[in-house]
DNA sequence: CTAGCAGATGCGAGCTGGTCGCAACAGCTT
DNA sequence: AAGCTGTTGCGACCAGCTCGCATCTGCTAG
Protein backbone atom coordinates (compact mmCIF):
# COMPACT_ATOMS: atom_id res chain seq x y z
CA UNK A 1 0.00 0.00 0.00
CA UNK A 2 0.97 3.48 -0.57
CA UNK A 3 0.69 6.84 0.68
CA UNK A 4 -2.26 7.01 -1.08
CA UNK A 5 -3.28 4.32 0.86
CA UNK A 6 -2.46 6.17 3.97
CA UNK A 7 -4.56 9.31 2.90
CA UNK A 8 -7.57 7.11 2.21
CA UNK A 9 -7.39 5.39 5.56
CA UNK A 10 -6.97 9.15 7.49
CA UNK A 11 -9.95 10.18 5.17
CA UNK A 12 -12.11 6.95 6.03
CA UNK A 13 -11.55 7.45 10.10
CA UNK A 14 -12.25 11.64 10.20
CA UNK A 15 -15.34 10.41 8.65
CA UNK A 16 -16.13 8.16 11.88
CA UNK A 17 -15.67 11.15 13.79
CA UNK A 18 -11.72 10.21 14.69
CA UNK A 19 -9.68 12.91 15.52
CA UNK A 20 -6.35 12.87 13.27
CA UNK A 21 -3.08 13.09 15.72
CA UNK A 22 0.38 13.13 14.56
CA UNK A 23 0.79 10.31 16.85
CA UNK A 24 -1.90 8.23 15.32
CA UNK A 25 -0.96 9.55 11.77
CA UNK A 26 2.09 8.34 12.07
CA UNK A 27 1.38 4.84 13.85
CA UNK A 28 -0.72 4.45 10.72
CA UNK A 29 2.09 5.49 8.40
CA UNK A 30 4.38 3.05 9.93
CA UNK A 31 2.08 0.07 9.59
CA UNK A 32 1.37 1.14 5.84
CA UNK A 33 4.59 1.72 4.53
CA UNK A 34 6.77 -0.38 7.20
CA UNK A 35 7.92 -3.72 6.87
CA UNK A 36 5.13 -6.43 7.79
CA UNK A 37 4.59 -7.89 11.09
CA UNK A 38 5.75 -4.94 13.31
CA UNK A 39 5.66 -5.36 17.32
CA UNK A 40 4.06 -2.15 19.26
CA UNK A 41 7.70 -1.51 19.92
CA UNK A 42 9.27 -1.56 16.34
CA UNK A 43 6.47 0.87 16.02
CA UNK A 44 7.18 3.15 18.45
CA UNK A 45 10.76 3.45 17.30
CA UNK A 46 9.76 4.12 13.53
CA UNK A 47 7.38 6.71 15.11
CA UNK A 48 10.25 7.91 16.84
CA UNK A 49 11.95 8.85 14.10
CA UNK A 50 9.62 11.18 13.20
CA UNK A 51 8.38 12.37 16.40
CA UNK A 52 10.56 12.02 19.20
CA UNK A 53 8.68 12.58 22.07
CA UNK A 54 5.92 10.14 21.51
CA UNK A 55 5.03 8.19 24.37
CA UNK A 56 4.74 4.06 24.56
CA UNK A 57 1.59 4.00 25.94
CA UNK A 58 -0.03 6.78 23.31
CA UNK A 59 1.42 3.99 20.22
CA UNK A 60 -0.66 1.08 22.41
CA UNK A 61 -3.73 3.14 22.94
CA UNK A 62 -3.57 4.06 19.02
CA UNK A 63 -3.62 0.30 17.92
CA UNK A 64 -5.90 -0.41 20.61
CA UNK A 65 -8.53 1.79 19.23
CA UNK A 66 -7.65 0.97 15.56
CA UNK A 67 -8.61 -2.20 16.24
CA UNK A 68 -11.81 -1.19 17.85
CA UNK A 69 -12.23 0.91 14.10
CA UNK A 70 -11.86 -2.37 12.79
CA UNK A 71 -8.69 -0.81 10.78
CA UNK A 72 -5.80 -2.75 12.50
CA UNK A 73 -5.72 -6.67 13.65
CA UNK A 74 -2.78 -8.12 16.00
CA UNK A 75 -1.28 -11.44 15.74
CA UNK A 76 0.77 -13.52 17.82
CA UNK A 77 3.08 -15.32 16.34
CA UNK A 78 4.87 -16.81 19.12
CA UNK A 79 5.35 -16.33 22.72
CA UNK A 80 6.73 -12.33 22.15
CA UNK A 81 4.68 -9.16 21.69
CA UNK A 82 1.99 -9.49 19.53
CA UNK A 83 2.22 -8.09 15.93
CA UNK A 84 0.26 -5.17 14.16
CA UNK A 85 -1.10 -5.45 10.52
CA UNK A 86 -3.40 -3.23 8.97
CA UNK A 87 -7.17 -5.70 8.79
CA UNK A 88 -7.41 -5.24 5.30
CA UNK A 89 -4.37 -8.08 5.22
CA UNK A 90 -5.47 -10.17 7.57
CA UNK A 91 -5.09 -13.91 6.93
CA UNK A 92 -3.33 -16.91 8.86
CA UNK A 93 -0.18 -17.27 9.83
CA UNK A 94 2.14 -20.75 10.12
CA UNK A 95 5.18 -19.97 12.06
CA UNK A 96 8.20 -22.26 12.45
CA UNK A 97 8.96 -22.75 16.01
CA UNK A 98 12.58 -23.63 15.39
CA UNK A 99 14.00 -20.64 12.61
CA UNK A 100 10.76 -18.60 13.36
CA UNK A 101 9.64 -18.34 9.42
CA UNK A 102 6.28 -16.88 9.48
CA UNK A 103 4.70 -17.85 6.08
CA UNK A 104 0.95 -16.99 5.21
CA UNK A 105 -1.21 -19.60 5.88
CA UNK A 106 -3.05 -21.04 2.39
CA UNK A 107 -6.30 -19.68 2.27
CA UNK A 108 -7.75 -22.93 1.17
CA UNK A 109 -6.88 -24.84 4.40
CA UNK A 110 -8.24 -22.04 6.48
CA UNK A 111 -11.28 -21.89 4.70
CA UNK A 112 -12.24 -25.47 4.84
CA UNK A 113 -11.38 -25.63 8.79
CA UNK A 114 -13.56 -22.89 9.04
CA UNK A 115 -16.46 -24.12 7.35
CA UNK A 116 -16.39 -27.30 8.78
CA UNK A 117 -16.00 -25.69 12.42
CA UNK A 118 -19.13 -24.00 11.18
CA UNK A 119 -20.99 -27.27 10.01
CA UNK A 120 -19.73 -29.75 12.90
CA UNK A 121 -20.22 -26.94 16.29
CA UNK A 122 -21.66 -24.03 14.90
CA UNK A 123 -18.51 -21.74 16.01
CA UNK A 124 -17.90 -19.21 13.46
CA UNK A 125 -13.82 -18.98 13.36
CA UNK A 126 -11.82 -16.17 13.13
CA UNK A 127 -8.48 -18.11 12.74
CA UNK A 128 -6.52 -14.42 12.40
CA UNK A 129 -5.39 -14.21 16.06
CA UNK A 130 -3.12 -17.11 16.83
CA UNK A 131 -0.58 -18.39 14.45
CA UNK A 132 -0.22 -22.00 13.92
CA UNK A 133 3.37 -23.55 14.84
CA UNK A 134 5.13 -26.06 13.39
CA UNK A 135 8.12 -26.40 11.55
CA UNK A 136 9.04 -25.55 8.31
CA UNK A 137 9.91 -27.29 5.37
CA UNK A 138 13.74 -26.87 5.93
CA UNK A 139 13.82 -27.22 9.81
CA UNK A 140 12.00 -30.54 9.49
CA UNK A 141 14.44 -32.12 7.47
CA UNK A 142 16.84 -30.92 10.10
CA UNK A 143 18.94 -28.68 8.15
CA UNK A 144 19.98 -25.55 9.77
CA UNK A 145 18.18 -22.41 9.42
CA UNK A 146 18.37 -20.79 6.18
CA UNK A 147 19.20 -17.21 8.39
CA UNK B 1 -6.59 -40.96 34.06
CA UNK B 2 -6.22 -42.45 37.39
CA UNK B 3 -3.65 -42.41 40.06
CA UNK B 4 -2.75 -45.73 38.23
CA UNK B 5 -1.66 -43.24 35.57
CA UNK B 6 0.40 -41.24 37.97
CA UNK B 7 2.63 -43.93 38.97
CA UNK B 8 3.28 -45.08 35.32
CA UNK B 9 4.17 -41.31 34.62
CA UNK B 10 6.41 -41.37 37.37
CA UNK B 11 8.03 -44.69 37.35
CA UNK B 12 9.00 -43.67 33.58
CA UNK B 13 10.66 -40.61 34.37
CA UNK B 14 12.04 -42.33 36.83
CA UNK B 15 13.91 -44.46 34.16
CA UNK B 16 14.99 -41.87 32.41
CA UNK B 17 16.96 -40.20 35.44
CA UNK B 18 14.28 -37.75 36.89
CA UNK B 19 14.49 -37.11 40.41
CA UNK B 20 10.81 -37.71 41.97
CA UNK B 21 10.60 -35.00 44.65
CA UNK B 22 7.24 -34.34 46.44
CA UNK B 23 6.67 -30.93 44.54
CA UNK B 24 6.66 -32.78 41.31
CA UNK B 25 5.49 -35.30 42.08
CA UNK B 26 1.92 -33.27 42.98
CA UNK B 27 2.47 -31.00 40.05
CA UNK B 28 1.96 -34.24 38.28
CA UNK B 29 -0.86 -35.58 40.45
CA UNK B 30 -2.50 -32.41 39.76
CA UNK B 31 -2.10 -33.07 36.06
CA UNK B 32 -3.31 -36.19 36.19
CA UNK B 33 -6.33 -35.67 38.71
CA UNK B 34 -7.31 -32.24 38.22
CA UNK B 35 -9.70 -30.28 35.95
CA UNK B 36 -8.65 -29.72 32.65
CA UNK B 37 -6.26 -26.95 30.70
CA UNK B 38 -5.04 -25.83 34.44
CA UNK B 39 -3.11 -22.52 34.41
CA UNK B 40 0.40 -22.74 36.34
CA UNK B 41 -1.47 -20.77 39.18
CA UNK B 42 -3.92 -23.28 39.71
CA UNK B 43 -1.59 -25.94 39.07
CA UNK B 44 0.03 -24.06 42.22
CA UNK B 45 -2.73 -23.44 44.44
CA UNK B 46 -4.01 -27.59 43.80
CA UNK B 47 -0.38 -28.47 44.79
CA UNK B 48 -0.02 -26.17 47.69
CA UNK B 49 -3.28 -27.91 49.55
CA UNK B 50 -0.37 -31.22 49.66
CA UNK B 51 2.21 -29.01 50.85
CA UNK B 52 1.82 -24.84 51.48
CA UNK B 53 5.61 -24.26 51.17
CA UNK B 54 6.05 -25.10 46.90
CA UNK B 55 7.02 -22.15 45.54
CA UNK B 56 5.10 -20.46 42.39
CA UNK B 57 8.89 -20.88 40.65
CA UNK B 58 9.12 -24.31 41.94
CA UNK B 59 6.03 -25.26 39.44
CA UNK B 60 6.95 -23.43 36.44
CA UNK B 61 10.58 -25.11 36.51
CA UNK B 62 8.59 -28.21 36.84
CA UNK B 63 6.65 -27.57 33.98
CA UNK B 64 9.85 -26.68 31.81
CA UNK B 65 11.39 -29.87 32.65
CA UNK B 66 8.71 -32.02 31.84
CA UNK B 67 7.71 -30.16 28.93
CA UNK B 68 11.37 -30.78 27.93
CA UNK B 69 10.97 -34.40 28.67
CA UNK B 70 7.89 -34.59 26.54
CA UNK B 71 5.51 -35.65 29.54
CA UNK B 72 3.49 -32.12 29.42
CA UNK B 73 2.73 -29.43 26.64
CA UNK B 74 1.37 -25.86 27.12
CA UNK B 75 -1.61 -24.12 25.11
CA UNK B 76 -2.51 -20.77 24.96
CA UNK B 77 -5.99 -20.28 25.08
CA UNK B 78 -6.69 -16.52 24.94
CA UNK B 79 -4.71 -13.77 26.38
CA UNK B 80 -3.92 -14.65 29.63
CA UNK B 81 -1.71 -17.66 31.26
CA UNK B 82 -0.77 -20.84 29.46
CA UNK B 83 -2.96 -23.49 30.21
CA UNK B 84 -1.01 -27.02 31.09
CA UNK B 85 -1.97 -30.76 30.00
CA UNK B 86 -0.21 -34.30 29.65
CA UNK B 87 1.48 -34.71 26.31
CA UNK B 88 -1.18 -38.00 25.92
CA UNK B 89 -4.01 -35.57 25.64
CA UNK B 90 -2.40 -33.07 23.07
CA UNK B 91 -5.56 -32.07 20.99
CA UNK B 92 -6.44 -28.58 19.24
CA UNK B 93 -8.78 -26.25 20.44
CA UNK B 94 -11.22 -23.72 19.65
CA UNK B 95 -11.52 -21.06 21.59
CA UNK B 96 -14.65 -18.78 21.97
CA UNK B 97 -13.46 -14.93 21.81
CA UNK B 98 -16.84 -13.51 24.12
CA UNK B 99 -17.81 -16.40 26.41
CA UNK B 100 -14.47 -18.13 26.94
CA UNK B 101 -16.14 -21.30 25.46
CA UNK B 102 -13.17 -23.79 24.77
CA UNK B 103 -13.94 -26.99 23.01
CA UNK B 104 -11.52 -29.44 21.29
CA UNK B 105 -10.75 -28.58 17.66
CA UNK B 106 -12.23 -31.83 15.54
CA UNK B 107 -9.69 -34.21 14.65
CA UNK B 108 -10.40 -34.34 10.92
CA UNK B 109 -10.16 -30.72 10.47
CA UNK B 110 -7.13 -30.11 12.27
CA UNK B 111 -5.16 -33.60 10.38
CA UNK B 112 -6.62 -32.22 7.23
CA UNK B 113 -4.79 -28.56 7.46
CA UNK B 114 -1.98 -30.69 8.46
CA UNK B 115 -1.79 -32.94 5.42
CA UNK B 116 -2.55 -29.41 3.33
CA UNK B 117 0.11 -27.70 5.05
CA UNK B 118 2.76 -30.11 4.09
CA UNK B 119 1.62 -31.52 0.87
CA UNK B 120 1.75 -27.01 0.03
CA UNK B 121 4.55 -25.55 1.90
CA UNK B 122 6.34 -28.82 3.71
CA UNK B 123 5.24 -27.97 6.82
CA UNK B 124 5.03 -29.76 9.80
CA UNK B 125 2.27 -28.37 11.94
CA UNK B 126 1.75 -28.99 15.34
CA UNK B 127 -1.58 -27.20 15.87
CA UNK B 128 -1.78 -27.78 19.42
CA UNK B 129 0.12 -24.97 21.12
CA UNK B 130 -2.01 -21.90 20.42
CA UNK B 131 -5.74 -21.82 20.47
CA UNK B 132 -7.79 -20.65 17.11
CA UNK B 133 -10.35 -18.12 18.44
CA UNK B 134 -13.55 -17.32 16.84
CA UNK B 135 -17.66 -17.45 18.51
CA UNK B 136 -19.18 -20.00 19.54
CA UNK B 137 -22.85 -20.98 18.31
CA UNK B 138 -24.61 -19.48 21.57
CA UNK B 139 -22.51 -16.19 20.75
CA UNK B 140 -22.37 -16.28 17.05
CA UNK B 141 -26.16 -16.14 17.47
CA UNK B 142 -26.29 -13.10 19.58
CA UNK B 143 -27.41 -14.50 22.49
CA UNK B 144 -25.76 -14.15 26.01
CA UNK B 145 -23.82 -16.40 27.09
CA UNK B 146 -24.71 -19.59 28.86
CA UNK B 147 -22.58 -18.70 31.91
C1' DC C 1 22.37 -47.42 56.53
C1' DT C 2 25.01 -43.71 55.73
C1' DA C 3 27.77 -40.22 53.09
C1' DG C 4 28.02 -37.28 49.53
C1' DC C 5 27.05 -35.27 45.10
C1' DA C 6 24.10 -33.50 41.60
C1' DG C 7 20.01 -31.81 40.94
C1' DA C 8 15.87 -29.53 43.02
C1' DT C 9 13.93 -26.06 45.99
C1' DG C 10 12.55 -21.58 48.41
C1' DC C 11 13.11 -16.99 48.07
C1' DG C 12 13.25 -12.62 46.21
C1' DA C 13 14.76 -9.58 42.63
C1' DG C 14 14.04 -8.56 37.98
C1' DC C 15 12.20 -8.71 33.22
C1' DT C 16 8.84 -8.10 29.29
C1' DG C 17 4.74 -6.64 27.49
C1' DG C 18 1.07 -4.15 28.42
C1' DT C 19 -2.58 -1.10 31.20
C1' DC C 20 -4.23 2.91 33.85
C1' DG C 21 -5.07 7.47 36.23
C1' DC C 22 -4.11 12.05 35.82
C1' DA C 23 -3.21 16.72 34.46
C1' DA C 24 -1.83 19.24 30.39
C1' DC C 25 -2.56 19.72 25.55
C1' DA C 26 -4.49 20.04 20.79
C1' DG C 27 -8.01 18.77 16.85
C1' DC C 28 -12.08 20.04 15.29
C1' DT C 29 -16.51 22.69 15.18
C1' DT C 30 -18.91 27.07 15.47
C1' DA D 1 -10.61 32.50 18.07
C1' DA D 2 -12.75 30.12 21.83
C1' DG D 3 -13.99 26.11 23.83
C1' DC D 4 -15.43 21.37 24.16
C1' DT D 5 -13.71 16.82 24.18
C1' DG D 6 -10.74 13.49 22.78
C1' DT D 7 -5.67 12.62 22.99
C1' DT D 8 -1.16 12.81 24.90
C1' DG D 9 3.02 12.36 27.95
C1' DC D 10 4.21 10.65 32.06
C1' DG D 11 4.93 7.48 35.55
C1' DA D 12 3.08 4.03 38.51
C1' DC D 13 1.45 -0.35 38.26
C1' DC D 14 0.11 -5.15 36.75
C1' DA D 15 0.37 -10.17 35.20
C1' DG D 16 3.01 -13.75 33.95
C1' DC D 17 7.08 -15.51 33.95
C1' DT D 18 12.48 -16.11 34.60
C1' DC D 19 16.83 -16.11 37.09
C1' DG D 20 20.66 -16.20 40.63
C1' DC D 21 21.84 -17.89 44.76
C1' DA D 22 22.24 -20.33 49.05
C1' DT D 23 20.20 -24.33 51.06
C1' DC D 24 18.32 -28.71 51.02
C1' DT D 25 17.19 -33.57 49.51
C1' DG D 26 16.69 -37.77 46.31
C1' DC D 27 19.32 -41.12 44.92
C1' DT D 28 23.41 -44.16 44.43
C1' DA D 29 27.75 -46.12 45.86
C1' DG D 30 29.97 -48.11 49.35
Amino acid sequence: MTLDGLDTLVARLRQDGVRITTARRLVLRALVDGPTHPTADELLTTVRTMAPDVHASTVYRNLEELERLGVVVHTHLGHGAATYHLAADAHGHLVCERCGLAVEAPQDLVDHMARGAMRQLGFVLRPYHFAVLGLCATCARGEPPPA
